[in-house]
DNA sequence: CTGAAAGCGCTTACAG
DNA sequence: CTGAAAGCGCTTACAG
């Protein structure tokens, strides 16, 4: 056996000319177009036209291009086609955070309203930090989506200048500013720390004070609040700055660090219901009563708090009311219509209490 | 000037030999990889080992190509790579909903870790119907994606077969079973139930009922309920399935319902927690003191209610763990490596109230 | 109404 | 350590 000579007959699958060598990457992954096109008898692009454009096909040649596509369970690739046409159908969701957060329900009508369009959400979580903010737009332009929401206002001027050069529809939301990147759905801040400034002023309150975070947000409505109740002869304001995430532990530990600063104090503006929730237990244990000697004032207006906390003022935002809008102006500019660029859905200050 | 000919050095731009009329397409969208090669003085392919593999690249090279990368202000297109390389680096996450929900922080904790690893998450919302699920799993996998992060075990058979058949790494979430698609994160509803109605046994309780929405998971807990509560002899458990989605209203709504089936009604397990305080709300406003006469057991362990309601029983799951082991499971599949493929999370019975 | 050719912006698979 | 060629699976831009 070792002395046997291999004849021509045993290479086997030689090649009688030597072929330029097809590099074949890696086989086949999967059906592609032309194995439809193949069963259906028709070229590649008909079966394109019967997934984009099929009132462009004949009715017979639509049927039978669909049930081979039923048949073989073929499932177009989306990356293919984006390359090819640069619609990537793909909408940019930059958020904090989804987590115990008013933003989910925006985001939720937001990606059902999208998703009925015919695009689909890539989520984006920015954390509350600007660190990585840089990296995380790099990584959603990669995809080159072909709009994006923002939950607030970009933060700093390098991403403002970038997302304004990309030249694509940018919706910031949950915020209010003179000079939104493209288009803006949302409200001040700023004016609701005056409004909650107001509503204490009209319950006599004399030593307000204020538990928050220290995003741009939380800062703005502290500025509204403080400004308010300086023309209102209120100048000294105490303050405790808290790191998110916030809590009701949180809340719970502020206030007393609060009463330090201002032991006659008689309202708090907190920064989210869950602190306000927290400080009406911390409250509740040092045996002041809320309202009548203790007004609080939350953000947020969770569906608990409603329901479990009636000595609890708040504000109310319609977050559904953001993500529908937002997911309308991205559409409509998606589809060449141009829309009013700022649109003011505004808030309300909710009083339970009944004094 | 009607009359003047036109002459050949009028024409402009007229090609001497008619070239095969290179067919542009649309001009070009934005600065791709042969930009940077072309500025840094390298082929295109070492761009792409910068982004890819730099540690096969010589430093000096590696600097010089980051250079022009930064002054560009390049970003590398991933559907181009998706495509060529078929590694789409997404994950989709498929979740009912994300508002108001148990889910919310799963997918935020899932989110945080994909990232960090490199992936992007796709969000598709799927709503409690099943009816469009098909269309919502074409649209899911027509981006390629590299794995999929479900939420609750997949409902319809086809569903689950096609999931198998694509061969990608699949983590169900957020429940239990004998037969996986393919990975496993959760606990048994079944074993919840059954929890639920010892928890009560141990109170002597005699009638208890059911609110609930009628989705598998809830359903599930319902007959871990039942059986339990029928080895103790208690055979007739009133029940009142509500649709989704919950809400503290509803459950307010629900309790009248269930007292009429069950008037000497002494506990409820509730479908969640918001459906939980509604009852409670009903339940005092119809005199019933909560829990001496009336135990209420919700689902869920929202942050709100461990504060604001301590009279509710309810039951935890660790959301954010499931939400992290899900994407180590993923991630660890993705490198090749092979891990337990059902990982049981449980949940903790949590009374709160002290009778 | 349908199709052949070229191109979208990358990476694979070699080769040096 | 670097590069030329070919290919990923679609769609555009024509042409008929």
């Amino acid at each position: 056996m070792p002395n046997q000579k291999p004849t021509a007959a045993a290479i086997p699958d030689a090649p009688e000319l030597a072929a330029p060598a097809k590099r074949l990457r890696g086989g086949p992954k999967g059906l592609r177009i032309t194995d439809v096109a193949a069963l259906a008898g028709v070229a590649p692009i008909t079966v394109s036209r019967v997934f984009n454009s099929p009132e462009t096909v004949a009715p017979d040649t639509l049927e039978r291009v669909r049930q081979v596509v039923q048949k073989l369970g073929y499932v177009p690739n989306r990356l293919a086609s984006g390359l090819s046409s640069s619609r990537s159908r793909l909408i940019a969701a930059i958020v904090p955070t989804i987590a115990h957060s008013l933003f989910s329900e925006t985001i939720q009508v937001f990606s059902e309203t999208m998703s009925r369009a015919g695009y689909q959400v890539l989520l984006a979580l920015s954390g509350y930090s600007d660190s990585s903010e840089e990296a995380l737009l790099d990584a959603v332009l990669s995809r080159r989506p072909e709009g994006v929401l923002l939950t607030g206002i970009a933060h700093t001027d390098s991403l403002r200048e970038r997302l304004r050069n990309v030249g694509m529809p940018v919706v910031e939301t949950w915020d209010m500013t003179a000079t939104p990147i493209d288009m803006l759905v949302g409200f001040s801040h700023h004016e609701i720390g005056a409004a909650v400034a107001e509503h204490f002023l009209q319950r006599k309150v004399r030593a307000p004070g204020l538990i928050s975070a220290n995003d741009d947000r939380a800062l703005a409505r502290r500025d509204g609040f403080r400004e308010r109740l300086a023309q209102a002869g209120v100048g000294e304001i105490a303050e405790v700055l808290v790191l998110p995430p916030s809590s009701i532990a949180v809340g719970k530990a502020a206030l007393p660090t609060l009463l330090e600063q201002a032991p006659n104090l008689d309202a708090v503006f907190c920064g989210s219901d869950l602190l306000a929730i927290g400080v009406l237990g911390a409250a509740k244990r040092l045996g002041l009563s809320v309202p009548s000697q203790l007004s609080i004032c939350g953000f947020g207006d969770l569906e608990y708090a409603t329901e479990t906390t009636p000595q609890l003022t708040t504000v109310r935002v319609d977050g559904a009311r953001i993500g529908l809008t937002a997911a309308r102006c991205l559409l409509d500019r998606l589809s060449g219509v141009e829309k009013s660029k700022v649109n003011n859905v505004g808030f309300h200050v909710v009083e339970r209490e009944t004094t």
